[in-house]
DNA sequence: ATTTATACAGAACATACGTGCGCAAACCGC
DNA sequence: GCGGTTTGCGCACGTATGTTCTGTATAAAT
């Protein structure tokens, strides 16, 4: 039972979507009929009883502005969290060590992204993957990696690791192994990497990855 | 000049907060006195001064429900995408055509996704990898791939492929020549697959790759 | 031809809701 | 104490705003 809506209908819910980007607070039946030249208002109310029948919004009855979108046209008002965005990181170097404390909200760029690529994770950033050196298996060039910031990785996580020789962080899952670490591609045609521990610091473990296509 | 809110004025504000996550519009004057426990509607109106004096917050006069909280308060508004995810999909069955229309607003699972992984494209739905199937080179167990729904892929785009012959769903690069498709893993190290072009069909052009770790 | 459902118009009604006024209690420096 | 400001109270007024009733027009269904 897929009602097609009339024009005005579309109307009518593109105008309360525009109004509540506008203002903060829902449209009256008035507003809606001064801003969609409808001459009553109970042509506004027959036409908002029948969006409201085809789920497309709820109202609250005897309340001024009762009125709230759903399914698409609803507007998220909802938790996610600002990462802040390394950008141009040199192939060459390590990863600034970036914490709520000390990256500037205002010159650093950001993502909002949605809470359970992040939660139950602290201070999680983001790093654009550039060049080769930070490929692995299942991360490419231009994946965006959320890496949580810790230097103590638990065995298998993998976590991005400055290589001190190398002078070059790299993307591996982590071993520690009676005083060498071991970093394992997760592709198992590449060989794995070992480094002193002393070598190796790790800067934070991979707690997701976005890939956009185009 | 940052002025110490009363123990009133903190209550009402965080009422104002509260209310907007339940309700989809403000309260009004007299939702807050109720809420706050306040005799008087003009106390409320008082305290909404003082707020309003010192930045917290926005009111309409004359206007129900005027007001909009500003600042650190603010409820952040950010354009997210549903889109719908197919779950279950058994390992041999081609993927269900959902789209727009026919997908239901109730039942199916959905994610609020960031506009800029939807960007431009239409009818965006996420299928969750699961088994060996449909892994490739970046794109592993567990991963949401985003899809936009497509028939007709351009040479060279990763898509996901109905293999009617092996009966499943792959997610491979594809390559139309002469008859001939060729889907090719991303993967250099695994081999292409040759499929004659009525055989297989596409069902959908990956636009993105999201990856929750733990 | 009659009925039924849909869509709209106009106006009146009822209440939801912001605002203003007078006044009291509490607080504060002197 | 005393004046002043801040904060709170109760109430009433008036507008803002949802609701409803009556009526019309059109098209499809019977």
């Amino acid at each position: 039972m897929v009602k097609k809506l009339s024009e005005r209908q579309e109307h009518i819910l593109t105008y309360i979507k525009d109004f509540l980007d506008e203002h903060s607070y829902p449209p009256t039946v008035r507003d809606i009929q001064t801003g969609c030249n409808i001459s009553s208002t109970s042509v506004v109310d027959y036409n908002l009883r029948i969006l409201q029948r085809d789920g497309y919004l709820k109202r609250e009855t005897e309340v001024s502005r009762g009125i709230e979108l759903l399914g698409s046209n609803k507007p998220k008002i909802q938790d996610f969290v600002s990462v802040p965005i390394l950008s141009n990181i040199a192939a060459g170097d390590p990863l600034p060590v970036t914490t709520q404390d000390n990256w500037n909200h205002e010159n650093t760029e950001t993502l909002d992204l949605p809470t359970f690529l992040v939660d139950g994770k602290d201070d999680v950033f983001g790093v654009r993957v550039k060049g080769q050196s930070m490929i692995d298996a299942f991360i490419t060039d231009g994946d965006l990696v959320l890496l949580e910031p810790t230097t103590n990785a638990v065995n298998g996580e993998m976590v991005a690791a400055w290589i001190q020789d190398n002078q070059e962080v790299t993307l591996k899952h982590f071993y520690l192994e009676n005083g060498t670490v071991r970093l394992q591609p997760a592709n198992p045609m590449m060989d794995p990497i070992y480094v002193p521990a002393d070598k190796v610091s790790v800067q934070g473990r991979v707690v997701g990855v976005i890939r956009s296509v185009n």
